[in-house]
DNA sequence: CTTTAGCACTCTCTTCCCCGGAGTGCTAAA
DNA sequence: TTTAGCACTCCGGGGAAGAGAGTGCTAAAG
C-alpha cells in the first residue's frame, strides 16, 4: 500500500494533537483539521489503512488513533517542521547559560536545570569524557614545616590546588628539587603510568622526599581520574509528575529512579548532531515507554558534551529538539570564549 | 481527664501501628497489641477520650483512629523509645561516609544519599554558612607571558586555583611584587573590604599590573563568597513515590518541586542537635502536612552543618532518628579528621 | 466505678451494571 | 473514489448493592 500525501498529512495531524491532548484523536476532529475539504468517513478509510501499515494503533476497536512508535518515526523524520525560535527565546536560553564558568560542574547543572525547564521534561547533560588528560605541570608552595599547597595544571588547562599535610617534616631547599622531578617524569602521563613511574624513582629519592611525592601522585592521580570521569547531571526528573501517562505513581518513580542512577545507561549517540529515540528504539529497559532527544555541543579540542531530554513517546518532539539545539549552540559558544585558551594573540 | 498510663500506651500502639501501615488503626487491633489484657470496648472507651484530648483524630464515624500532630508530639516527647542502631548499621553508614573529601560539594551529595537510602525519605543537608571566610595566603606562579595561576589559601585551609589569562603582557619578575602586595594588603578581609584596598592601591601600581591585580581580586572574592554560601543539597526526592500519601502525582509534586526550590525555605533550628518538626509545626506552607527531622554536625571552628530528613507526619521518627544522629556523629568525625587543622602544633 | 459482651448502626470501598457518548466499520448511493 | 447513513463496539461515569471494618451505646458482670 502506498504513503499517499494524504496519509501523511493525516499522521501528522494525528500526531501532532495526540502530542497536545494524550488522547486518541478521532475521525471527525482530524477532518475539521484538515479545513473540511473531506469527510470524516473518508478519513477513517485512510485511517483503518495506516493502522494496517503500522504506522498508527487502536486501544480498541471503538477508540480513536494513537501514534504508534513506527508513526513517530516518520513524522520525526519527513513530517516534522522544524521549529524556529523566537529571537525573544533564544535570548533566553542564552541568558539562562550565563553563569561563571568557575566550576565545570556548576555549568552542568545550571544548564540542565535551565532544559528541563524550558522543555518541561527532565533533562540530563554530560560533559563528554576527557579521556586523555595528564598532568602538564606541577607545583608546591610550601606553607609551613607540616604542610603545603600542590598544584596542578592538567592538560585541558585547568588548575587543580591542595593543602597537603606532610607526616614528616620536610627541609623547605628541597621542594624545588621536588618540583622538577614532578615535572620531568610525572606530566603527560596517565594516573596509571604515574604509580608505575613512581615505583621507578623510589630509590633515587630520600624516603621522607618520597612519603611526600607519592602523596602528590596520590593526589594528582585522583585528580586526573575525576576529571576525565563523565559525570552525568540530571535535573527536572519531577516534570514527569505532570504529564497523564506518569500519574501512576509507580510508573514515575521507575522512571526516576531510573533516570537517578543510570549515570551510566543513558542513550548517548556521539556522531550525530542531534538524535531522536522512540520508546522501542532505547536500548535500555526502563526507556521502551519513553522517547529521548539527544544534542551535542562541542567542548573544543575535539571534544563533546552531551545534552538530552527524557520524555514520553508522545513527546513534543519538534518544540524540543529546536530548544535542544539552541542549548547546544549555546553551550559551544559558551565554551569557545571562556574554556579554550586563546588561539592567537589578538583576540576581542 | 487524666492522661492515664494505659491511654499514653494506646496512643503509642496506634502511633507505631499507622506508622507502619498508613491505615486507621481500630480498637481490635489494639486490644491485641497490647496482649489481650483488656478487651476491644475497654480500648474503645478510652480511645474516645484520647480523641477527646485532641491526640487523636477521626477519619469519619466508624473509622480507625489515626494520630494527630499532637499526638504524634506526645510520643516523639515522651513515648518514643530511642532506637539504638546495630553495629551493623553503624558501620555500614561510616562506610558510607568514606569519601574523598577533596570537594565539599561531593561529600554533601553523598551524603544525602546515602542519609536518604538508609530512611527511604527524601533528605537535604547543608554545610553551614562560613561566614567569615578571608584570603589567608596568595601566590602567583607563572605560566608564560599570558597565562599565570593565582593560587589563594582561605581561613579554613582549603585552597582554590585557577589560570588566569592576562590581557597585556606582564613581566614575569614583577608577580613577586604583587604577592607581596596580594599578601599584605588583601589577606584576613572580606571581598567588599578587598575591593575598597584595590580603588585604594590603584595609584600605587604600575597600569598593568593592576590590571592582573584587579583579575586576582577579582578572582579571589568569587571564590571567597562561593565558599562562603550555604548550598543546600536535596536527595532522593523520589522516595516520596513509594509513601501511600503521596501517591497522588500532584500531592508528590508539589512537595518535591519545594525541595528543589527551596534553598532557603527549609527548616534548620541551629540550637539542638537534634530537632523534629511535626506537621503544622512547620513554617512553610507546603509542609504543613509533613514531617522533619534535622540533626546538626560540627565542622570545626564551631560551625556547624545540618542534615534533614523529610517525611509524611507518618514517619517512623524513631528510626530516621537513630539514623540520622548517626550520620551526624559519622560527618562530625570525619570533619575532626580531615577538615581540621592537627591541633598539637598549636593551631594559628 | 470499671470492664465487658452484644448489637445495631455508620461509613467506606469494591463490584456490578447500566447507559450515554464517541468513534468505528460497513454498505450503498452519489 | 468519496460520502452519508447506520448499526455496533467499547470506554467511562454514575448509581446501587453488599461486604467489611469499626464504632457507640446499653446493659450486665466484676
Amino acid at each position: 500500500m502506498e504513503l499517499t500525501e494524504r496519509k501523511r498529512q493525516i499522521l501528522k495531524v494525528v500526531v501532532e494533537d495526540y502530542i497536545h491532548t494524550a488522547e486518541p484523536v478521532g475521525s471527525r476532529t482530524i477532518a475539521a483539521r484538515m479545513g473540511g475539504s473531506v469527510s470524516s468517513a473518508t478519513i477513517r478509510n485512510e485511517l483503518a489503512d495506516l493502522v494496517e501499515m503500522g504506522y498508527l494503533e487502536q486501544p480498541h476497536t471503538s477508540a480513536g488513533r494513537v501514534p504508534s512508535p513506527k508513526g513517530y518515526r516518520l513524522y520525526v523524520n519527513e513530517l516534522m517542521e522544524r521549529q524556529k525560535l523566537s529571537i525573544d527565546e533564544t535570548e533566553k536560553i542564552n541568558q539562562s547559560l550565563h553563569v561563571k564558568m568557575e566550576e565545570l560542574d556548576h555549568l552542568l547543572t545550571q544548564a540542565g536545570r535551565a532544559v528541563s525547564a524550558f522543555v518541561k521534561y527532565p533533562a540530563y547533560i554530560t560533559a563528554a569524557s576527557r579521556k586523555h588528560v595528564t598532568a602538564k605541570r606541577f607545583d608546591l608552595l610550601p606553607v609551613d614545616e607540616h604542610k603545603c599547597i600542590v598544584v596542578m595544571m592538567m592538560s585541558d588547562n585547568r588548575v587543580r590546588s591542595q593543602l597537603l599535610r606532610m607526616q614528616l617534616k620536610v627541609d623547605l631547599e628541597q621542594l624545588p628539587t621536588l618540583v622538577t622531578l614532578l615535572n620531568s617524569h610525572f606530566t603527560a602521563v596517565s594516573p596509571d603510568e604515574m604509580n608505575q613511574r613512581l615505583m621507578n624513582v623510589a630509590e633515587q629519592v630520600p624516603p621522607q622526599l618520597f612519603l611526600l611525592l607519592s602523596q602528590v601522585i596520590a593526589y594528582a592521580a585522583d585528580a586526573l581520574d575525576e576529571a576525565g570521569q563523565r559525570e552525568i547531571v540530571t535535573a527536572g526528573a519531577r516534570a514527569l509528575l505532570k504529564l497523564p501517562e506518569f500519574r501512576d505513581a509507580d510508573k514515575a518513580h521507575q522512571l526516576m529512579s531510573f533516570l537517578a542512577d543510570s549515570k551510566e545507561k543513558l542513550p548517548m549517540p556521539e556522531e550525530e548532531p542531534m538524535k531522536i529515540l522512540i520508546g522501542p528504539e532505547n536500548v535500555s529497559e526502563a526507556l521502551q515507554d519513553a522517547s529521548v532527544v539527544v544534542a551535542s555541543y562541542d567542548i573544543g579540542d575535539d571534544m563533546r558534551g552531551l545534552i538530552g531530554v527524557v520524555g514520553p513517546t508522545r513527546m513534543d518532539y519538534a518544540a524540543v529538539a529546536a530548544r535542544l539545539s539552541g542549548f547546544a549552540a549555546g553551550l559551544t559558544r559558551l565554551f569557545e570564549k571562556q574554556e579554550l585558551p586563546p588561539k592567537e594573540e589578538g583576540k576581542e
